[in-house]
RNA sequence: GCCGAGGUAGCUCAGCUGGUUAGAGCGCAUGAUUCAUAAUCAUGAGGUCGGCGGUUCAAGCCCGCCUCUCGGUACCA
């Protein structure tokens, strides 16, 4: 597969610039796409890595609304943390860049026209609230009101976060802008769409067809939506935060972030090189995008549409999306503050890159999520780095010093125990080769340990601590050997934990070498001089793992008093307003699941006026069994609404608990249906 | 509800187009050993392969139903 390709380019997921790096982002996307550009870097091929911060979108200027500060000013900090703790982490990308850069906008807007002018896109008028004060359009964000959900205030317009339900804006019960707080109007506005929809035959034929052997969750996710049909994506959107859409009448629009962010890997590439449509352009070059799960319909259909559609890029040849990797058994969440933070493990673990870098390539989130313990984390390192890969390499040194005075002993006549030895360092490589081709990087770093394994088996069968008393000749040849496996190790190494291997080649005093130097058993010349031996790894004690989870579990705790507040109340209104609802307490007759419906219940309710039907969403915590016979609170006055196709007439009051748990508000003793509550 | 991915030893995972007593690493137990950061090496215990049924001479692998986890999607008056 490797060999018809003359170079490969890696992208590797934009990281939003709303917040730091933590683990989650670096298992799922920058550990694996780092292991695999050094290996090939290793084997001399032609690879570009490029990465950079997504700078654009909503996020970002509801953040810095929200700190007094400029949308710039926020990228800017979190571009300058990120691209630090990469750097210092030994993520080696060939460039870093970001999507506020010049190129990236003149790129990006270049492509945009070119679409344009072909007449890729079409165009829609649509009504969007309009904030008349502060004269512009409002991003769903940008709109605040009550959920007509869960009735509570402060749900922005594309979702709630009281209740977690994603919304339309124009649902909003009583919206206000958040820019200027008036009351926003209607107003229609035009925008451009991606027809998806257009390039579903390509689609199908490419992915399902002829990338068969694409992972399986990233090919069934694919078809997932593949055969749930595709739609016009809107491409544009009325923001003052982005790169402008570069047409006539356009103004105050910007391209759509998730149009331009993907462009950014090329304007990165044009920003490294002058040959970068060599990379981009030629069907010599194998594309691979490093993603995590979230983002594979865009790199595997968004994407590609646009490529396609300006007809002179070529298309990903893979997209080895891995899954979620989780903390401590919950969901990483920035917002939450529930992570590692990649700039804080650095200043906690100095040094200690290579440990992260192991952990989360040995559990890495490749086929279903995982979990990310400290105390796994711990083992890990003590386990196996320490005990295994250190305590092997230092044996070697520490016993060459000792005999040799560091010079690499001349081998004698091998045994038939020396040459099995030396050729299973030839069939690890192989091994190790084999997976990584697969993108198999938890397993091809179990193989590379294979080495290290080795070598502690081979001392330990051929005990030259006690042989140099009796047959000085016969410890030099195992010496040599072992050595030999040590300085395999500092190959072998190189695209997982870098600068261990940098050590170990440091200590054997061996400068670079390449992958095909693997596997070669006279990589240390007799009479060579190896330098004073260093420990690669130390123990992590028991008080910096507790150190870490007690910063978890403060955060944590931060995280149940922020919950445990209750929202403010709402304005004041008259008792008038308070009148025209009519709240009755009713008896519940008769309930039943709607079918295809996850919380849906269909009600039949004795109101003391009339029995009615209520359609109600209640499914996920009540059975019907349980609720017939109960007194319940109705508004009986609220406007009929049809869902799934059953009128629901009025509303049952539930109360809801921090965990979104509902119940009834009912009366503390039975009264007679139809009972004013006032 | 629908679509997709997953549920294999305490933990993290392998198991190719179905084929002898289901594997690895770590942890655990026992033994050996002391060159090495009490590290290493050997041996062993430990699994109703999520559950039930079916196809087959033969199923972890194929089919049906159920269940749990994760993601997408519909849905909360």
């Amino acid at each position: 597969m490797t060999n018809n390709y003359k170079r490969t380019l890696v992208t590797t997921a934009l990281p939003y610039a709303n917040g730091p790096v933590h683990i989650g982002h670096l298992a799922g996307v920058y550990v694996p796409a780092d292991v695999y550009v050094r290996y090939l870097r290793l084997k001399g091929e032609d690879v570009l890595m490029i990465g950079g911060s997504d700078e654009h979108g909503v996020p970002i200027t509801l953040k810095a609304k929200k700190e007094g500060i400029t949308p710039q000013d926020v990228v800017d900090k979190y571009h300058g943390i990120i691209k630090e703790s990469f750097e210092k982490f030994g993520i080696s990308f060939d460039i870093y860049s970001r999507t506020s850069s010049p190129v990236h906008h003149q790129t990006a807007s270049d492509f945009f026209k070119t679409l344009y002018d072909k007449g890729e896109f079409i165009e829609k008028t649509s009504e969007q609230f309009y904030d008349q004060e502060a004269k512009q359009f409002l991003a769903d964000r940008y709109i605040t009101g009550t959920c007509p959900h869960c009735h509570k205030d402060g749900a922005y317009g594309d979702q709630c976060e009281s209740c977690g339900t994603s919304l339309n804006a124009l649902d909003l019960i009583n919206p206000k802008s958040t820019i200027s707080g008036s009351t926003p109007v209607m107003k229609m506005t035009k925008h451009w769409y991606l027809p998806l929809d257009k390039h579903e035959p390509f689609l199908r034929q490419w992915i399902l067809e002829e990338h068969k052997e694409w992972k399986t969750n990233v090919y069934g996710q694919c078809k997932s939506w593949l055969d749930q049909g595709l739609q016009p994506r809107a491409v544009s959107r009325d923001l003052d935060w982005g790169v402008p859409v570069p047409v006539e009448g356009a103004d105050g629009k910007v391209l759509y972030v998730w149009f331009d962010a993907p462009i950014g890997y090329i304007s990165a590439t044009k920003e490294l090189t002058p040959d970068w449509e060599k990379y981009w352009k030629d069907k010599e070059t194998r594309l691979l995008h490093f993603i995590g799960k979230d983002n594979i319909v865009f790199h595997c259909i968004v994407f590609p549409s646009m490529l396609k559609a300006e007809g002179s890029f070529i298309l990903p040849e893979n997209v080895p999306a891995n899954e979620f990797l989780n903390l401590e058994g919950d969901k990483i969440s920035t917002s939450r503050n529930w992570a590692v933070w990649l700039h804080e493990y650095l200043e906690d673990f100095k040094d200690k890159q290579d440990v992260l870098r192991y952990v989360l390539t040995a559990a890495a989130p490749e086929t279903k999520d995982n979990d990310f313990t400290w105390k796994d984390f711990q083992a890990r390192n003590n386990n196996e780095l320490v005990a295994i890969l250190g305590n092997f390499v230092n044996r070697a040194v520490v016993l060459t010093q000792k005999y040799y005075e560091g010079k690499i002993p001349t081998a004698g006549q091998l045994q038939d125990y020396d040459k099995e030895t030396l050729a299973e360092i030839t069939a690890i490589v192989a091994r190790v080769e084999e997976s990584l081709n697969l993108f198999r990087f938890r397993e091809a770093l179990r193989e590379a340990m294979n080495l290290a394994r080795l070598g502690n088996k081979y001392l330990a069968d051929m005990e030259p601590w006690k042989l140099v008393k009796t047959d000085a000749e016969r410890v030099k040849t195992i010496m040599n050997v072992s050595l030999q496996i040590t300085a395999n190790l500092g190959i072998v190494c190189e695209p997982f934990l870098p600068f261990t291997a940098a050590k170990i080649r440091n200590m054997v005093n061996l400068g670079s070498l390449t992958w095909s130097d693997a596997g070669r058993t006279d990589l240390l010349a007799p009479g060579h001089q190896t330098n004073e031996p260093e420990l690669l790894f130390a123990k992590i004690e028991d008080a910096e793992i507790q150190l870490q989870l007690d910063r978890l579990a403060a955060s944590k705790a931060a995280n149940q008093a922020a919950c445990s507040v209750a929202d403010p109340a709402k304005e004041n209104i008259s008792f008038d307003e308070f009148s025209k609802m009519d709240i009755r307490v009713g008896t519940i007759l008769e309930a039943e699941r709607v079918p295809k419906t996850k919380k849906l219940m269909k009600l039949l309710v004795d109101t003391g006026i009339d029995k009615r039907t209520v359609v109600s969403g209640i499914a996920e915590f009540f059975t019907p069994e349980e609720i017939i016979g109960r007194q319940v609170s109705i508004l009986v006055n609220l406007a009929p609404r049809d869902l799934k196709g059953i009128t629901s007439q009025g509303m049952i009051l539930m109360a809801e608990n921090a965990d979104g748990k509902l119940c009834f508000v009912q009366p503390s003793e039975m009264v007679k249906p139809g009972s004013m509550i006032k």
